[in-house]
Parts: C-alpha cells; sequence; structure tokens
DNA sequence: GTGGCTTCAACCTC
DNA sequence: CGAGGTTGAAGCCA
C-alpha cells in the first residue's frame, strides 16, 4: 500500500514540491492570531482573548486551507503561489520527472530562481492542514518546552523522511540531505524559534544539550550561520560599524586548541584550509574576525559549541552546547601553510554546569584510565550483557540495591498468542520489500532507519523474530539484540537508585527491554496483597497521557489514513511483567512526569508463537550521564486492584509533575 | 528587495 | 578511510 500513489488519498491532502514551502507564511488557524504577542507556555495558561494552538489544548475547528490549492495540482499550469514561480505538482507522487511540466524559460526571473524552482525533481507529500503549533511570541523568543517541541518535531520530522527513501515512497534521492529538508520545512512553516538574534543565553537552551546536525543550531536559534563558524551582529546606528561576536563552533575544522574545558583557543575563518580557499592566502580582519576582535574590548558573552565526533558513529558529529565565553585576547599567528590565522582566546563563564569536562571523563572512564568516583561494581550484570552496567553509589554508604537475579529478557511461561507471519527474506529484511512479510504487517513502514533508529511511534511494532529466515543481523531486529549503550545504575539524592548512560544517546534510539517475569493479574493482585510487592511492576494497562513524538509526521501526509491513531498503542491483551526477583536494568528506570524515555510495544514471533515485548527509546536526544525517566503512568480507575496500593508520590520535579504516579 | 559571496556541512565516490 | 568533489542554505552586504 503506497499512500503517495493512492488516488484515493489525494483529495484529503495535496502533493506538492517541497520547495514552494519558502513562499507559504506561518500558517495559524485564525486569521489575527498570529499577531498577538504574548508570552505563555505552550501547555498555558494563556492570556484572555488568547486562543492557544493545537495540539497544546483541544483541536481548532477544521482550518482552512492556507493558501488557494487548485493551481498547484493543474499539470499543465506552472503553479503560482503568491508570485512565486512553482512548479506543477506531479500528482503520481513523483515517480516521474518533471521536465515537460517545467515552466516557461521566460518566467524565469534569474538562473537563480530557476534552479531553485527546479531543483526538487520529485515530490514530497504534504498535510495542508498541519497546524504550526508555534506562536509567533514563541518564534521571537522560546523556552524550554518550545525548545524540546521544535527539537523532537524536527528530528522527527528528518527521519519520516529518510524512511520515506529508504522505502521508495517518495523518488529515490529525494530525500538526500534529510536534514535540510526539515530544516528548510520549519523555517519556512514558523516551526522555530529565537529568531530574535541576542547575546548571549538563548531561552530554552541548557548548557550541556546536544545535537546532531548544524543545521538544528539554526532552527533553534544558538547559532544563525548554516555552515559558517562565527555568528556577529552589526550593531551600527548609521553609518559606522560596530560589530559583535554571537556564538561560535568549533569542530575541528580549523586547528582549534579545545584541550582545556575552561579555555578554547578559536582560530579566525578565511584564508586557510577550506575547500573554497584552494590557495592559502592571509586571514583578512573583517566579518566574523572583525566581531571576535570588537567582543576583546566589548567583554560580551560569546555562545559556544563544541562539535565532538561521535563515538558512536565514527562519521558522524555531535553538537554540545558549551554555555557563555567571553573573548580575552586575540593574536595573529603563522599557519602550517605560513600565512596568518587569527587566533581568539575564550575563557568561560564560571558557575556553568561541567558539560565538556563531563564528556571528556567518561571518555576516560570508558578507555578505563580512570574511574567515576563512588564506583561499586564494574559490572552488575556480572558479564550476562554483551556490555558491562556499571554500579556507582556517590551520595552515601549504600553498597547496592536489594538482591535480585540479573536477567537480560523477558521470561514467559506461557505464549503471549497465536500467531503466524514470519518473513523469508535472504539475509536482511529490505526497507523497500513489499514480499517481506514483516514490512506488510508493520504497513509498509520499516520501523527503523538504516543506523537502527526508531522512526516514530506504532500502535504495535513487529520485529523479525527467531522463525524468520532472515539474518540474525536484519535491521528489523533492533530491540532483541542486547544492550548497546554503556549504562550506569547509580544512587540518586532522593529517588533511590536509577538509571543513566555515559554514551549521549540520540532521540529513537533502543535503549532497553523491560526484563522480567510475566505474569497475571492475579499473581500481581497477591502481590499487592501481601505488601511491599509493588515496586518492579511495569503493566501495560496503566494508563498514559496521550502525547505525540513524531509530531511533524503530521505535516507529512500519514502513514495511516487517520493519523492522530499513529501513535495510540493498540495492545491485544494486558501484559504485567515483574522484574522484582529477576530482570535488567530497566527495573531501575525511575518515573518522571516529563520523561526522555518512552516505551513501545514489540511483537515478534517463535514457532507460530507471538511474544509481546516492551522496548524503550529514546525520546529526545540525551547528553551523558543524565538520568533517563520514562512516564509510569497512572493506574486506571477500573482496575479491580486497590488503587492506594499502587499509587506513588512523586517528586520527580519537572514543572509539569501530577504529584503521583502508578506502581 | 535581490543576488553575490562567504562559510568549522553532510554526503557520496573513488 | 581520507581526500576531494557536489550540493547546500543562512545571512551579511553591496
Amino acid at each position: 500500500m503506497d499512500p503517495v500513489h493512492s488516488p484515493s488519498s489525494i483529495d484529503k491532502t495535496r502533493v506538492m514540491d517541497v520547495k514552494p514551502l519558502r513562499s507559504l507564511k506561518p500558517i495559524f488557524p485564525y486569521p489575527n492570531q498570529g499577531l498577538i504577542l504574548v508570552q505563555a507556555p505552550p501547555s498555558g495558561p494563556f492570556p484572555s482573548g488568547y486562543t492557544p494552538f493545537y495540539p497544546f489544548v483541544s483541536p481548532p475547528p477544521p482550518p482552512q486551507p492556507p493558501v488557494a490549492p487548485t493551481p498547484l495540482r493543474t499539470p499543465e499550469s506552472s503553479g503560482v503561489i503568491n508570485g512565486d514561480v512553482k512548479p506543477p505538482v506531479d500528482a503520481s507522487g513523483g515517480s516521474e520527472r518533471r521536465k515537460r511540466g517545467r515552466p516557461p524559460k521566460s518566467s524565469q526571473k534569474t538562473n537563480v530562481v530557476e534552479k531553485r524552482s527546479w531543483r526538487s525533481e520529485a515530490s514530497i507529500p504534504i498535510n495542508h492542514n498541519f497546524v504550526v503549533p508555534v506562536s509567533l511570541a514563541q518564534q521571537e523568543d522560546g523556552n524550554r518546552e518550545v525548545v524540546d517541541l521544535i527539537m523532537t518535531g524536527y528530528d522527527g520530522l528528518r527521519r519520516r523522511l529518510c524512511q520515506l527513501d529508504d522505502t521508495g515512497a517518495i523518488s529515490r534521492g529525494l530525500a538526500k540531505r534529510a536534514d535540510l529538508k526539515a530544516s528548510n520545512m520549519m523555517m519556512t512553516t514558523g516551526f522555530r524559534t529565537n529568531i530574535k538574534r541576542r547575546i548571549g543565553a538563548i531561552p530554552g537552551v541548557e548548557v550541556g544539550d546536544i545535537f546532531f546536525f548544524r543545521i538544528e543550531l539554526c532552527v533553534l536559534g544558538i547559532h544563525a550561520p548554516s555552515m559558517a563558524g562565527i555568528d556577529y551582529m552589526n550593531l551600527r546606528g548609521e553609518s559606522e560599524e560596530d560589530f559583535v561576536a554571537l556564538s561560535i563552533v568549533s569542530s575541528g575544522y580549523y586547528d582549534d586548541d579545545d584541550e582545556d574545558e575552561n579555555v578554547l583557543i578559536y582560530s579566525g575563518q578565511g584564508g586557510g584550509p577550506t575547500v573554497m580557499d584552494k590557495q592559502a592566502s592571509d586571514q583578512k580582519l573583517v566579518r566574523g574576525n572583525l566581531a571576535l576582535q570588537r567582543s576583546v574590548h566589548r567583554g560580551n558573552e560569546v555562545r559556544v559549541v563544541r562539535g565532538i565526533k561521535d563515538g558512536i558513529n565514527l562519521n558522524t558529529k555531535v553538537y554540545m552546547y558549551d554555555g557563555l565565553y567571553t573573548v580575552q585576547d586575540s593574536w595573529m599567528q603563522k599557519g602550517k601553510s605560513d600565512t596568518n590565522i587569527f587566533k581568539y582566546k575564550l575563557v568561560r563563564v564560571p558557575g556553568q554546569p561541567s558539560v565538556y569536562g563531563i564528556w571528556k571523563s567518561v571518555e576516560k572512564w570508558k578507555e578505563g584510565v580512570s574511574s567515576p568516583a563512588g564506583l561499586v561494581l564494574p559490572d552488575l550484570t556480572s558479564g550476562t550483557e554483551g556490555i558491562p552496567v556499571t554500579l556507582v553509589n556517590d551520595v552515601d554508604n549504600e553498597k547496592g540495591p536489594s538482591y535480585f537475579t540479573y536477567f537480560p529478557s523477558l521470561r514467559y511461561f506461557e505464549p503471549y498468542m497465536q500467531s503466524s507471519h514470519t518473513c523469508k527474506c535472504q539475509n536482511s529484511c529490505n526497507p523497500g520489500d513489499p514480499n517481506c512479510s514483516c514490512n506488510q504487517t508493520n504497513k509498509g513502514d520499516f520501523p527503523y532507519t538504516g543506523n537502527s533508529i526508531l522512526v516514530s511511534r506504532k500502535p504495535m511494532l513487529y520485529e523479525c523474530g527467531p522463525s524468520c529466515q532472515c539474518y540474525p543481523g536484519c535491521k528489523n531486529r533492533v530491540s532483541q539484540t542486547g544492550l548497546k549503550l554503556r549504562l550506569e545504575v547509580f544512587k540518586t539524592k532522593d529517588r533511590g537508585w536509577g538509571l543513566r548512560s555515559w554514551d549521549h544517546i540520540r532521540a529513537g534510539t533502543f535503549i532497553c527491554e523491560y526484563a522480567g517475569e510475566v505474569i497475571d493479574k492475579a499473581s500481581l493482585k497477591q502481590k499487592l496483597q501481601e505488601g511491599g510487592g509493588n515496586e518492579y511492576i511495569f503493566d501495560t494497562s496503566r494508563v498514559l497521557e496521550p502525547f505525540r513524538w513524531n509530531e511533524l509526521g503530521l505535516l507529512l501526509k500519514g502513514i495511516s489514513d487517520d493519523p492522530s491513531q499513529d501513535e495510540v498503542y493498540n495492545i491485544p491483551s494486558p501484559l504485567v511483567i515483574s522484574a522484582k526477583s529477576f530482570g535488567n536494568v530497566a527495573r531501575f528506570m525511575n518515573h518522571c512526569c516529563y520523561p526522555n524515555v518512552f516505551w513501545q510495544p514489540v511483537m515478534y514471533e517463535d514457532n507460530n508463537q507471538s511474544y509481546l515485548h516492551i522496548a524503550f527509546f529514546a525520546m529526545r536526544h540525551i547528553p551523558p550521564l543524565t538520568e533517563l525517566t520514562y512516564d509510569y503512568g497512572v493506574v486506571s480507575n477500573d482496575d479491580d486492584i486497590n488503587n492506594n496500593f499502587r499509587k506513588r508520590k512523586c517528586f520527580c520535579g519537572s514543572s509539569q509533575c501530577r504529584g503521583f504516579f502508578g506502581l
């Protein structure tokens, strides 16, 4: 089933090239809404007279299409919106190249316009009913929730574009540079924040936040240039220049000295090793170099982003926001090719949390050069997992959690349900293979990207299982291949033991499954009545606050006919797991009302029987040593078990805290 | 408002 | 796997 090519789906959403969004204004459900400038968190409360945007409150009335759409669908016309010349839309979904529909050359003003409207050679399906949930005020100045929403939305959209490309749902290669496609759609629809250029901290961005693409810094207003290393402004009144440096990115392209966690020797731009400047020349005191020079005397705060080689995926880079620095000194020195290079000494403003320092410490722990403070056990799994799980307590004298047997998977005493679809793929299942039955059960959308990142939540995720004929290395076996991250069980200050990771974690990364013994409701009731047995229980019948992880999946035409159901779990019968006596690291993950991890039901088959598993994935990018938490949910009222046993006061401390959670 | 220019990307190929 | 080529996009500036 291919939603892009299905004629019946076309009247719901229109198909258009992604590029024309460039000309669209931000989309608001009510005509004057975007003009009201208010400062309010996305969940409210809102000032009177201001109607917040869906999805933070109840949905608006059915929104009107934001632009007159009909010309876009006419194959013969060139499709004109807002005066801009657009390529016509390929209603067949983009499989056909747009040669015949190319606008006449005379209508092109310049070569650049020609190039732009012509560049994308196929179509990405856009849902025009999507309402951008970021107010104009929030586009100007962010806060933590807006930043999280945009970050999560950005990466979800990017993953979905990768998935469409992998599965062949859109023309091959259309989603290359999915990072830029996603950012382009967000920048043009107003799904961005901190547009206002500013000196110093960015509202909603915290020291230690991590990113995986330079363009993310742009979408969040941390660092405006898409490539350049120095962001600066000219504060001039009339004609005289008054430069000030705003932020810099140090990612190893030039010969910076980044050994010290509080001092960074940064190189100026130009002249040297860039591809564009083939012949080396002296750097000039212009643009970013001039701005940094001026900031030496001005003494203003400059944001610093450190680009670090990703130790997990060696061909990617992690960008870490390292907080505020001041430029204390500058000089000129000879570079490798004997040309003049500017150098700037940036010193970290005191009182900010150590993050780059932590990063470097963790690397030493992993190399075995040093150990974390309060190390109790180097591996609490005693080799059961393929990778050690460290036990650390630098809070008090407790020597470890109460006794349990480390068990890495789920212990079923009877099959979860009958089933009989297994794949017959050779080697590995292919995202674009319509004959793979595991692909079919996932409705044609391969659940993971090429580097094993979950694309979106699903009512049920089907992985290949022991009965499938593909190899164990098949890309559709992510949650069953054990721990990949370097995890640590540690003593928290006020919530017992917790779980965190030495490695940074990218959004959508599999963390662990909930291991333990599958029990029935009667056993659970008995355990509760015995008292004290209500810890280390995972119960799918606890009620979760609905949330959208892949918010911007809605911007693209949905996987199902009703995208609002995409992320609602469909669990045939409740699953209760006890990790009291047998369990893995998941039993240590604490509850939080504003969590960074979620669970996803995963089913796979063995010998004509299906087994349900609970897999945990990162909701956001998670910096090293950040506690991993998920929402335990609350016990439903119709549960026949005494609710009081199953309610516990919450200490998560987040602004969204409900005050209690379920057990 | 526009197009040229610059630029510590990201990806792909060889 | 590294070098090098290709495609890119934001924002300053003329």
